[in-house]
DNA sequence: TATCCGATGATAATTATTATCATCTGATAG
DNA sequence: CTATCAGATGATAATAATTATCATCGGATA
């Protein structure tokens, strides 16, 4: 298993061939294509560092200074909802702790945020030889597998039963997410 | 590659031993064992769902209703930092784009938040038979390394530099964290 | 039991994000 | 090309999670 650290080369091809595309990708989506928009996508393409709402702000203040920071957040939303980007942080709404020190990964749901342990047995050796990234000093590692749980895909599943203080105990603010697996 | 979720019985086992043993780790760590750190611990080895800190102190409170709820935050740090705890939300302090839709993972610095993309060839064919969690529909994957970037390991490494819209921009609330990952 | 330093509780401050609403504008039809 | 309008935006307020502040408290040690 070889590990390789996406290069600027093939991602400033790989904005340009979005880039092209972006305009009728909001028209198939059915939103209008707005120069906001046209600029928020181009910087986060162009960004190598997976932005926070802020910093593409700024950024795109630099061409458009008159841009509101509630519209890039709003709009960043809305290119997850369409598919044109994603969210790095699935379950960054508040932080969540974990007492379980073993080693082991976990499965979340995207809708009522439930998260649970799993062991994967193999895939730790497995990885073991192959995390060196060029650049960083690793520490650890950790799979994330992005789900929908069977109490959400049978009722709404606004929360879980009485599961005590496991219970999630309210509705996340951004429970409409999409799946954003290294899967296709 | 097999996928196991964690049940309850070990669960309760383990969280028995750990609680044994938990006066004596605060001792070894130079920390008071305070009964608010007793009874934070207790109730997140009993949380079946990597809870909240509201989570958390909802579940203290039936017991010690006085209890604050900045004190739960703060000791559930103060637990991660001696290792008594993990953060599962790593970067859970704001939320990240990604404008790259190719299947892929990524390695995050733990102190300055970079977060850059790897391809880790063979890793999704391996897991793509394995991911089937019982209670769980999969809808994708991600794996997540932790790890200091060369900056941080050499400078201080606050921020990263011109990085344009790629800088992180900001010193995050919580720099100071412990690796989480699930190897050893 | 007295002492002391870190822990705690109460509360204010900070920060990211979302809601509200008046105004603007891209898309469409004429 | 222009009128129309639903949806987008900008300005701002509101919300919510977390952290800071500081007076008081209480484990640990002798
Ligand atoms: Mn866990
Ligand atoms: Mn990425
Ligand atoms: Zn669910
Ligand atoms: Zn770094």
């Amino acid at each position: 298993m070889r590990l390789t650290v996406v290069n600027d080369n093939r991602r400033a091809a790989y904005a340009r061939e979005r880039m092209a595309e972006f305009a009728a990708r909001c028209r198939a989506a059915g939103l209008p294509v707005t120069p906001q928009r046209t600029a928020i996508i181009e910087a986060l393409l162009d960004a190598t560092d997976h932005p926070r709402a802020e910093s593409i702000c700024a950024e795109v203040r630099r061409r458009h200074p008159h841009v509101s920071l509630a519209t890039v957040h709003r709009t960043l939303e809305t290119l997850c909802r369409i598919g044109e980007a994603r969210k790095v942080t699935t379950l960054h709404d508040s932080a969540r702790y974990d007492g379980n020190l073993r080693p082991h990964h976990h499965v979340v749901c995207v809708r009522c945020r439930r998260i649970r342990d799993v062991e994967i047995a193999g895939l730790d050796t497995a990885l073991g030889g192959a995390i060196r990234a060029p650049g960083f000093k690793p520490l650890g590692w950790s799979l994330e597998i992005q789900a929908v749980c069977d109490d959400c895909a049978n009722f709404g599943g606004r929360e879980g039963r009485s599961s005590g203080t496991g219970g999630v105990g309210r509705t996340p603010r951004n429970s409409n997410q999409t799946p954003q697996g290294a899967n296709e």
